[in-house]
DNA sequence: CTGAAAGCGCTAACAA
DNA sequence: TTGTTAGCGCTTTCAG
């Protein structure tokens, strides 16, 4: 039961091969019921555990999937992560969670150094050829690279925005701003053009003071907040390219003494934890993470276990509008 | 540049032996100047990378640590990782991170399976017999186990509610209720009995009602805000004994038409991102996630790679009151 | 400073 | 169903 029994110990102890004992432990159907419970008894006895660093080794593969998450703080990510590891779990598979802002080398390893046998990318800044590098499957999740062909998960973000337009249109505001994400970012370009799709559509016009630049952080969407409320015949409503910066938004308009809904309506999208519980009650445009890790998972799985081929192409799980009360009639 | 180059096939191109080709890559100064270059040059022209299962294997060590979390979606663990990533990353260790909450067999497996040389526990509900047989060095982070002389970094709790409740006190607040923490955690129970000690301390009385149950949790804290307003001459101050539960107490309170810091002071404990951008901003407890993060990488690092060794007892560091908008005069 | 050779602990063929 | 036999790809003595 001590410090490391090997496979040779546990052999011994049950009186089989080690190549018995393996089995019983991988393909316990594969070996009679006596000698399966002779070898559980030993594995017990000695406290063995498979080191996988040998089994990786030998059977070339991890039995283990890499989640890439760009920023752990970022709440968004957590409830993506948690279903994945439900369906890894389900299926005999490890999940490891690592960030992909690590400096260069260590980012070419990913895969190539037989840790994982797959990979869930969040992050949709890295270099296609970098991923193409990593040898293994991968699967985006949420963001996606401009590489074509390339499986994903994630939902219409340019419909997403739309919702968020058309509520504010339909409570009678005119003048619609964006306070927009990261520059280059894919999310940030896909809804910058849902806002000007949206705008066009609802026979609203942009004019130049309406582009806030933010990058999804409270931060950035309290620094948004100041330059909105100096502008002059500013937006009556602001349509966030992400729940973090609306909720600073509103918070730095709190402070300049401007009140939401009263003063200006404001419309996030994610739809984090806080965004309920937040005062007001954010409405926004609600993204289905579990969905995404879900389905993300199940994809990489099968075509891990089964050969299933992976698609070429993003599956779109829509989002929806979750109303609540930080948005009031103009 | 394909597939899977091996050490073998960049020897072959280098034209030197696979032992150079190791130390050429891990122990660069034991190998001539000019072989080196050969070498490298060979590893780029191949795009090799080391398998790690075998590097893993042969030296029996992982260059991994693993960070242990009960709960991803929880922020307040994010900014501690971040701090432990940046401690691994220039001790040339990777950081795993997984789930702590993970069914039966396979918490055994943890630091067993050779896939990581040291652990960094943030769930002080694991049994201590379990952790005691990962067999490899176990760091604690904020919680802590029952079992004597496991090395930790985190906070006096016990003196940090005191700060709370001393807060309240020098405010006029004779009433004070506590929202504590889930029943048999130790951070609650330490939480509670700082609560007990600061109420006696300051000569107030702790009454039947002014006793709030949570779990840190927001929803807990709207549930409590419910049982506060049903309660007749209910507490003017409460000390939560979580950022996230004190978000929800104050945000249902608003709910139910009390307003805070008006109709009630609410004091929470973490510190966490959203609670200086909450309306209105949270006075709480600050705890320093990242030294917590720091202290507690940097032992793990010294005892993996200098052999130094652990300490017997918790390292404490300082925890102090950030006064913010939720606390008013009585 | 470099090469040859021997495994790390395990699983996958191949036999029996 | 079980055992025997080879390695998986790498690092590490041990020689030279």
């Amino acid at each position: 039961m001590e410090t490391k029994a090997r496979i040779a110990d546990v052999a011994r102890v049950a009186g089989v091969s080690t190549a018995t004992v393996s089995r019983a432990l991988s393909l316990p159907d594969r070996v009679g019921a006596e000698t399966r419970d002779k070898v559980l008894r030993a594995v017990a006895q000695t406290g063995y555990r498979v080191n996988s660093a040998a089994r990786d080794l030998r059977s070339r593969r991890a039995r283990a999937i890499t989640v890439l998450v760009p920023n752990l703080a970022n709440t968004f990510f957590s409830r993506i992560i948690a279903s994945v590891q439900e369906v890894a779990d389900a299926a005999g598979l490890t999940v490891q969670i690592s960030d992909s802002m690590v400096e260069g080398p260590r980012l070419h390893t990913f895969g190539r150094d037989g840790r994982s046998d797959g990979i869930l990318l969040l992050d949709g800044t890295l270099d296609a050829q970098t991923v193409a590098g990593w040898g293994v499957p991968v699967v985006m999740v949420c963001e996606w690279l401009d590489a074509p062909g390339m499986p994903g998960v994630g939902t219409d973000n340019v419909a997403g925005i739309g919702l968020a337009v058309g509520h504010l249109a339909a409570l009678g505001h005119r003048d619609i701003a964006f306070l927009g994400g990261p520059a280059g970012n894919v999310l940030s370009d896909a809804r910058g053009q849902g806002y000007v799709d949206a705008m066009a559509r609802s026979g609203l016009t942009i004019r130049p003071q309406d582009r806030l630049d933010g990058d999804f952080t409270m931060e950035s969407g309290a620094r948004a907040a100041h330059v909105w409320a100096a502008t002059p015949e500013s937006a009556t409503g602001v349509v966030c390219a992400s729940d973090e910066s609306a909720l600073g938004f509103i918070s730095e308009c709190d402070r300049l003494g401007l009140r939401c809904p009263d003063d200006v309506s404001v419309v996030g999208f994610d739809d984090i934890e806080f965004s309920d519980r937040f005062i007001p009650p954010l409405t926004t445009v609600h993204q289905p993470r579990a969905a995404f890790g879900r389905q993300a998972a199940e994809l990489l799985v099968a075509a891990l276990q089964n050969g299933v081929p992976l698609p070429t192409q993003r599956t779109i799980i829509a989002s929806h509008l979750v109303v609540r009360g930080s948005t009031a009639r103009r």
